[in-house]
RNA sequence: CACCCAUUCGUCUAGGGGUCAAGGACAUCACCCUUUCACGGUGAAGACACGGGUUCGAUUCCCGUAUGGGUGACCA
């Protein structure tokens, strides 16, 4: 017996098809990272058959492009090294790749409809449209919904239900929708999902969808149909919100007559918003309340009265951690005021992954920085590597069927199937997206490494060279997460220490390592200590040379090291000490020795 | 409100009637390694939403309930 799963691809290998996918976002701002995930496993799809992976613009609502959102998902993709292989950029066979620019080719499929009566005219005026939503609202106490379809076309304004004359004159004046002719006979739409297996709709539920816009533009509905049929698009693998539609998709392949053509289907589920106690902390937990009350206060500044009580409430809500989610239910006795803010809070920390996440919570939802009216950070930006990102969002929402979690680009193109895509949504898990950040930094070739820390490095101001960066790295490559912390974290091996600034960081374990033990002798020692080293040729060993001079003085490693340690980094983490003190040189290190015996001094008065 | 989709450790997931006293990864904790911090290693803790069926047997199949998600535009 064959699965569902299973039956798409058989058939797809005996009909020998090219396997061709297409992504296509909407230019309406910046790529979110759920449509990353799309274009990745579209593109895995692709060239795991050998086919093509096309991009498509979809700039039909002319009223929400925005300029600069299709120079950003061109270079969101090439960063991310899965490049399309027909686009607006690169052409095709098959162009153009724009919608707005295969305009004049829409019309004529919306006539085609109405002249074999599958589709017809409708000039409802939007206002007339929302007033009829309004009645059924009304008369329904809210619960119903106004539907455009048989039970009501014939008393709206429309071909069907005008006569000629009054209809022509509607052509003439130019303004007029077309509307698709639901079949007056209700069935079931029965459809074979890659991920979902089979989905069924009735055309009960369905009603006269717009497929041709009055301002001449098709709708995202007419224009997808046509452009994946004339771009033999084999597979439509897509987000989870166009499921309810595909049915109507379905019905137009049939009303075209292009049935045998239709492509398979595949809906990806959601990625939804990381777990609340992902990101709510002992720590930041006052200061994330604050966050979440100033965002709830600028959207219904009508309780800006009750802010005290909403400060206090939000205190209550987010004390246990575990169980902010369900303390999020209204109660009957809730107040206005803290309903409200209940059903803020619990839109924010659910649902899908949206834009303005990122900057609430604290990590970046986009790939590149985006520097739009609403200005944020991208995954690039935030020193993410681009192959980390990729394996990330392989591994969220489709399982490789091995314990590996590792991939390169070629490996998860040989290991992806939608067949093992998941059907439940996925919450985005900022800590093992770091984790994977992490592994590829230490994997990743040093100089690759210190290319990318030269621009940041230059930015705060410190000259140093390719080849020094790329020792910094290896020795700081395990222990940061993203490539601004190498500059960040390791800012000694960069600038000298500034020992005031070290007490106030690390003034407990200075004092505990350090400073509760000096004095004059400890002062003298470590002089001496300085003395030794000075005088050791270049091609001598530090550690044989330190671990003598312990020797000779009787002190172990716990009495000396920590001491060093603050001396060179200012920290007792970090790298290895000999390791650090050869790279940030010898010189300079004796320097920072000797700075640091007379800061003791200074902080102990010992003399 | 209606329809569709989903539901295994905190999170991502494996498992699709007996081999599951449920496997892996992240996060957490402990130990080892170590001058420190990491990395690495070893280990601990931690889950089949609930209720009914079907069956000799159900985490796995069916039906309900609950919960979560999506959609319900001349937006995509």
């Amino acid at each position: 017996m064959l699965c569902h799963a299973n039956k798409y691809q058989i058939s797809f290998i005996m009909e020998k098809k090219a396997v061709r996918v297409r992504f296509a976002p909407s230019p309406t701002g910046a790529l979110h990272i759920g449509g990353v995930r799309t274009a990745l496993y579209n593109y895995l799809w692709a060239k795991k058959h050998g086919g093509t992976f096309i991009l498509r613009i979809e700039d039909t609502d002319q009223t929400r492009y925005v300029e600069g959102a299709e120079a950003y998902i061109m270079e969101a993709l090439e960063w991310l090294g899965i490049e399309p292989d027909e686009s607006p950029k690169k052409g095709g066979d098959y162009g153009p790749y724009r919608q707005s620019e295969r305009k004049a080719m829409y019309g004529q499929f919306a006539e085609q409809l109405i002249k074999e009566g599958k589709a017809y005219y409708a000039f409802d005026t939007p206002e007339e449209l929302d007033a009829a939503r309004a009645k059924v609202e009304a008369e329904t106490e809210g619960k119903g919904k106004f539907k455009y379809d048989a039970s009501t076309r014939m008393s709206m304004r429309n071909s069907l239900s005008l006569d000629a004359g009054t209809t022509q004159q509607y052509l003439d004046k130019g303004e007029y929708v077309v509307r698709f002719k639901l079949p007056a006979i209700h069935r079931d739409i029965i459809f074979d999902d890659a991920v979902r297996g089979t989905v069924t709709y009735s055309t009960e539920e369905m009603d006269d969808k717009v497929l041709f816009k009055s301002d001449g533009m098709p709708t995202y509905h007419l224009a997808n149909i046509v452009d994946d049929y004339h771009m033999k698009i084999t597979h439509v693998i897509r987000g989870e919100e166009w499921l309810p539609s595909t049915p109507l998709h379905v019905l137009l392949y049939e009303a075209f007559g292009w049935a045998e053509a239709r492509p398979q289907f595949a809906h990806l589920s959601l990625i939804l918003k990381p777990a609340p106690d992902s990101y709510l902390t002992k720590q930041n937990k006052p200061a994330m309340a604050e966050k979440f009350l100033n965002v709830f206060l600028s959207k219904q500044p009508e309780f800006a009265e009750n802010k005290d009580l909403l400060a206090q409430t939000i205190t209550q809500l987010f004390q246990d951690v575990a169980s902010v989610t369900s303390r999020l239910n209204p109660k009957k006795k809730d107040k206005p005021y803290k309903l409200a803010l209940k059903a803020f809070l619990k839109k924010s920390m659910s649902g899908k992954l949206s834009k303005r996440d990122g900057d609430l919570l604290g990590f970046p939802v986009f790939p590149l920085d985006w520097n739009g009216d609403e200005p944020f950070r991208g995954f690039r930006e935030w020193g993410f590597l681009p192959q980390a990102v990729l394996n990330f969002l392989a591994l969220l929402g489709w399982n490789p069927k091995s314990e590996q979690e590792i991939f390169t680009l070629e490996e998860l193109v040989d290991a992806f199937d939608l067949d093992e895509v998941v059907r439940s949504g996925a919450r985005f898990d900022y800590a093992k997206a770091k984790w994977f950040n992490q592994q590829y930094m230490i994997k990743g070739e040093d100089s690759a490494l210190a290319e990318m820390m030269q621009p940041l490095a230059t930015a705060k101001g410190y000259t140093v060279s390719k080849e020094y960066l790329t020792q910094v790295a290896n020795l700081l490559k395990q222990r940061v997460e993203f490539i601004p912390e190498f500059i960040e974290k390791g800012s000694y091996f960069f600038t000298d220490l500034d020992f005031e600034v070290v007490k106030e960081k690390e003034g407990k374990n200075l004092r505990k390592r350090v400073l509760n033990k000096w004095s004059a002798e400890k002062s003298a020692t470590f002089l001496d200590l300085h003395q030794a080293l000075a005088q050791l040729a270049d091609t001598d060993d530090l550690e044989p040379a330190v671990d003598a001079f312990m020797e000779s003085k009787g002190l172990g490693k716990g009495e000396v090291m920590p001491a060093l340690r603050f001396a060179i980094s200012g920290t007792m983490g970090g790298p290895a000490l000999y390791e650090m003190m050869e790279v940030i040189g010898r010189a300079k290190s004796l320097d920072r020795i000797k700075a640091f015996v007379e800061f003791c001094n200074a902080e102990t008065t010992v003399a």
